[in-house]
DNA sequence: TCGCACATGTAACGTGTTACATGATTAG
DNA sequence: CTAATCATGTAACACGTTACATGTGCGA
């Protein structure tokens, strides 16, 4: 998914800058399953604005620096729900974590536990941060997907707690550290 | 996780030329948290010999073309090592599905129901191919990492299924097809 | 005979990240 | 006084994908 259409969902929405996308995108909802930086949003938009799929207005504040303020138009909004409608790719799961895991057997025991238990814990932290957002949010479709991050990532900590021991026994012991820097 | 570090994890292993890194990348145990293609394989290659991680040698075979295969030295693998040994970033999941669901009030009911379904049956399908795979590879690191897999995808699995008609339910009910094309 | 599997590589292109440039206000 | 938040934008750079170029042998 480009960061095109991310803004485009975002504005679906509501109104905003450039800034508060990549806000939501960053820390809100979607952060769990889309990225997005400055130096690609504020790009794309004046790409969409070009395009007349958004509308932009300048926005004087006073203490703080204006902003240009965002609206999507009615050929922005059909353009976003045709590609939503379009078939969708495969969703995608990259994880160095894992990789740490294949390894396990050439890397010092203690680092093991520790990631392994690292791993946990961050887990455990997005879960309840999640609990939090789902508190403000109310939408049936929002708690929906929610629901789904909360069952993936709950599985996996399970998963992380449940079968600690079994990567910490074949780790390599006690000799000498690999990997020391 | 970048192209270079993926290849050294492969090579770590045993020989491969960059052809069969690619299909184990793609098709293989490796393909469900990571990513590359010929595009990026071949260069990374060509640095990692010229940078001493790898070396080369070609093997001519009959009936098909020759092939170069690339060995790991041991500055390889300290190097892979102490990438390994280094903080993880975070596991990444980027998925155009959540972002369907986000919307399913915006879109018609058939379309989400099938949507849903097929979402399903992809993962079903993965599972079973892990399953399959899981035979083949014994190694209790591997076993691990697939565990880990099927933990989370049973999960997604049973949180759509369990979950489906509370989606359908708030998709746009018959009136004319939106993004129609 | 057509297309696929094997096999390597390059070049064009797209897309996104990081860092830089700029600048005011507010909270610690 | 310092750092963070608000706010926009550009430029250099990294990285990777897609398509192209090339060629053989095998099975349908």
């Amino acid at each position: 998914m480009n960061v095109r259409t991310i803004c485009l969902a975002v504005l679906y929405e509501g109104e905003a800058s450039g800034y508060e996308i990549r806000k939501q995108v960053v820390e809100g909802d979607y952060s769990y399953f889309v990225e997005a930086s400055f130096g690609s949003i504020y790009p794309a938009l004046a790409k969409l604005e070009e395009a007349g799929l958004v509308t932009a207005r300048v926005e004087v504040q006073d203490g703080k620096p204006s902003k240009k303020i965002y609206a999507i138009t009615a050929t922005g909004r059909r353009e976003f729900l045709d590609h939503l409608a379009e078939p969708m790719g495969e969703d995608q799961y990259r994880s160095e974590f894992l990789m740490f895991a294949r390894f396990v057997t050439e890397l010092p025991r203690e680092l093991v536990a520790q990631r392994l238990d690292e791993r946990s814990a961050d887990i455990e932290r997005k879960l309840t941060d999640m609990q939090h957002m789902l508190h403000k949010n109310s939408a049936a479709q929002d708690c929906w997907v929610m629901g789904f991050g909360r069952a993936c990532l709950e599985a996996a900590k399970h998963y992380i707690d449940a079968h600690r021991a079994e990567l910490v026994d074949i780790a390599r012991s006690g000799d000498r550290a690999e990997a020391a820097e």
